[in-house]
DNA sequence: CCATTTTTAGTAACCGGTTACAAATTCACT
DNA sequence: AGTGAATTTGTAACCGGTTACTAAAAATGG
């Protein structure tokens, strides 16, 4: 057998053992860190227990989404689906309910284990910290609305600010979670002569593109304008920006554990779960 | 078929055309951005033509490592290796030698593909960058001599020291790849009181870990010490860090379609290429 | 030494598709 | 309508393992 170089052949095992040890990822994509971070944990958590990785693209085309999931079916023991941009009913039409599935940072679907960070008490968190510190004109750059975690972040800022202060006006700008979209807010808020002195954006990628546009303008950050990302991606540390952090990593990690306790059955109860997310304050939102 | 939610097996389809429409992907780590960045030029162009990835981690271990290769026989159409901690040798009994594979950063293995950025090149433009700015006292913070872009670099810089400033003496201390090696380097040179007004590193996470440590220790960036890294992952670009560009996207990319090439049989001869890498010069390099 | 249990060896069916070939239809055209 | 070509339908073998079952061989024991 050595001597012949004899390999098993993987599929023709996983085809009779209707067991492939390996775990189908979806995602949006694999931009910025977000997603990488996520995908390690997964990665970690999967080669700890035997299982590889497959990845796909969720497409924004339903088509193709579907059709991607399609391709997983028979080559994967369970998948991972982090949907976010996903309508719950679309999620519905397109999950396969063949196998089993975790669902991360997606609308809940009844049937589906489930993980998100809890968006809402991430935002009230820092929305506190900023007013304690003598913030008054907060200005919000919300991700995509027909995002999950943007809206939950918006309406989480929206409800914060009315309970904190409830004489503060309430300002939300939309952006794409895109560094860009910082720019453009910033641009916008110059423009408009806008007055404010916090900004919270809706994930690090957007704060990062704020803080160049303050620098860029000349205007102190956080003497004269506090800035606050979300996610806190490795990036963050690195140029001081507070943020919320979620331990992608960690999510990553237990997605996998709960789908593997799925596929052994060592649990059929589907179970959602949420992240406690934790303050991480920097330079970015000192007292000024 | 449609109103049964007839979806065929992914895996008896696989065994029967002997094709998966997966392709393997060995790597060292998914630790920082440099692999996701490879990782994500992958995926972009696999997708692109219909093929999914399938991820698992090259580990040190040589047993485990010839496992994860061996599970993914049969269940992908071919394989891109990233191992740029193997000798030769090993790397030589590891490769099965059924199916298409092209390496990246790895040593070059007669028989197959290979990418690999031109770490002489890129480490040349930046000694010389520094020389002419009037750097004569340079440290090259090397990565692990039994990783082959810490070993090519490493030389690359002794050969451009000796090629362009004989006189100058050469100092290289070995690092990790890893942030913390960035500081101890600082930590060291202090200690010793050595005199050095530039630092090479062979990553951009050690020049991250110089830079933070510089900072620490009150010394100016670049007014009394330039920092350089290598790679320019996107991290270089907000901290303002000068690095050598090797388009690591644009290499995942071309690694897949090398091997697609290879699949399809519109290639049989294995061809090496090296990606010329390019200066990015930012702040922590400026003339002081 | 023979009866009984345990090991080892050998067979055949099956997983769920693909493909090559044969048989049965349908189609085109004089 | 009749012949040949083109298309549809049906059948069986195969991909390379696993598994359940049976037959043969070896080990155990009184």
């Amino acid at each position: 057998m050595q001597s012949l170089g004899y390999v098993p052949n993987a599929a023709a095992r996983s085809l009779s053992t209707a067991r492939s040890h390996a775990i189908g990822v979806v995602l949006p994509d694999l931009h910025g860190e977000y997603f990488s971070e996520i995908v390690r944990g997964m990665d970690k958590a999967a080669s700890e227990h035997g299982y590889m990785l497959l990845l796909s693209n969720m497409h924004a085309d339903h088509q193709l989404a579907g059709q991607a999931m399609g391709a997983m079916l028979g080559r994967v023991d369970g998948m991972v689906v982090m949907a976010p941009q996903l309508s719950a009913s679309d999620l519905e039409n397109l999950l396969p309910r063949s196998i089993p599935a975790v669902l991360v940072n997606s609308p809940a679907e009844r049937g589906f284990s489930a993980i998100k960070v809890d968006n809402r008490a991430g935002i009230r968190l820092m929305v506190k910290h900023l007013l304690d510190n003598g913030r008054h004109r907060i200005v919000h750059l919300s991700g995509p609305t027909d995002n999950i975690d943007g809206a939950e972040r918006r309406d989480a800022f929206t409800e914060a600010m009315t309970d904190f202060a409830p004489d503060l006006p309430i300002h939300v700008v939309e952006g794409d979670f895109a560094e860009s979209s910082g720019g453009a807010l910033v641009a916008r808020l110059l423009a408009d002569e806008t007055e404010f002195d916090a900004i919270i954006a809706a994930n690090d990628m957007m704060a990062m593109g704020v803080l160049m546009a303050l620098r860029e303008a000349g205007i102190g950050v956080p003497d004269r304008v506090a800035v606050a990302g979300y996610d806190d991606i490795p990036l963050a540390r690195y140029l001081g920006l507070s943020s919320v952090r979620c331990d992608m990593v960690g999510i990553g990690a237990l997605a996998i554990e709960r789908l593997l306790e799925q596929i052994n059955e060592s649990r059929q109860e589907p179970i959602i779960e949420q992240i406690a997310p934790e303050l991480v304050l920097r330079q970015t939102t000192r007292t000024s």
